[in-house]
DNA sequence: CGGCCTGTCATAACACCGTTCTGGAACTTG
DNA sequence: CAAGTTCCAGAACGGTGTTATGACAGGCCG
């Protein structure tokens, strides 16, 4: 007979030694990205920094893709909390504005977590679908808030709020990216951006009327 | 007596290395990042690609990080012909457009070499402000192009030519940016920059007047 | 309650990486 | 030809991600 439920019976779930293991793993990695950069994100290290072995990094992760996918979703995780960390009554239009501030404050405040997100520093990683659909959602903040300015009739409602939308975070995202390269400084990033982001606005409002 | 011409008696002068041995290397890491990305670009299968040893590459061009710098500067020459390469005999908004359209060719016909010029895919390296600013000097076509536009008159001469031409920039790479994080898709992406671009020189023009 | 199974984790090893050392061969010059 | 210098193949070093080996702890079934 064959056995086809491989948990259905007979198998014991013995419990984990030391249940924070995983999230001091993750923790270290995250310390040491953010202080040494993607270079000091070696196993090694990481496993030394949350006083253990490599084994358990693999074991508890599955390696350094994985480790780094943790990261991925917990910059993304942590880019939503500061996006809901801006008040909701406020004007439509100057709460878009704020979302964006907010977007570059998580973006200069944890550059190396930024490239993470975007760019591909640890060629170990890239994104599985779900990873870059979970990271997108996390984009409908804005979406959402371009529909809100539409409905108060403060933005255009062509083209739709999630090409504007898409176009605002294009170019907040390309200042942010070239920032960190080194092509601007970032009190130079946030003016452009400011600039930028109403005169395309404007733009979108103007070049359909 | 101390010798102070070390290159002016007795001295034979060896053969070199073959003369084209270091394009040869540079070429062949070319072809490696292109085809294979970043997690291919070491410099056992270079020099195995290029036909030689390590110690050739070490003497001929220093390290792993030196070759990144070559393709990283041939990436930005690459990108200036291809901008070069746009007539000059056509409307000013039009060749502007254009030139993004070159620019967003640049990009996605050898996305792994953007990378490099754009993002720290290969962590070894980082651009020297002498190569940032001769990166950066290729821009200045952009820059010359606005400023025709502000000349003909169909564009608005504030902001200054320089802001103007890093906004549409700066979207264009986190188009770009984006599109090879697997945000966008390719064809999306051209839509969308050439909506945002307009929308970009519209906003400009309505705000200031 | 005892044996077994299974997940947890330390130790040590493996293959590969960038880089450097060693030594011999090749070539130019006196 | 002898000397001196550069070229360059091979081995070696320290560091990387990853995997094999094995000790051990605890939950499940008899």
């Amino acid at each position: 007979m064959i056995t086809l439920f491989w948990y259905g019976v007979n198998v014991p779930r013995p419990k984990q030694y030391e249940p924070d293991l995983r999230d001091r793993l993750i923790d270290a990695a995250g310390r040491l990205l953010a202080e040494e950069g993607p270079t000091a994100l070696t196993t090694r290290r990481v496993v030394a920094a949350a006083g253990t072995t490599t084994n358990a990094l693999y074991t508890l992760i599955g390696g350094k893709a994985e480790l780094v996918g943790a990261m991925y979703l917990a910059g993304f995780r942590r880019l939503a909390d500061r996006m809901d960390a801006v008040p909701e009554d406020i004007a439509p239009l100057e709460r878009l504005s704020l979302l964006g501030g907010a977007y570059l404050d998580n973006a200069f405040a944890n550059p190396h977590l930024y490239t993470v997100m975007f760019e591909r520093p640890i060629p170990d990683f890239t994104p599985s679908d779900a990873d870059l659909t979970e990271a997108l959602s996390t984009l409908q903040r804005l979406i959402d808030q371009v529909d809100r300015c539409i409905a108060a009739g403060v933005m255009a409602p062509s083209p739709t709020a999630h090409d504007q939308a898409m176009a605002l975070w294009a170019m907040s995202h390309g200042i942010c990216s070239l920032t960190i390269a080194g092509m601007f400084d970032p009190a130079e990033a946030r003016a452009l951006c400011a600039q930028a982001s109403t005169a395309l606005g404007i733009g979108f409002a103007v070049g359909t009327r």
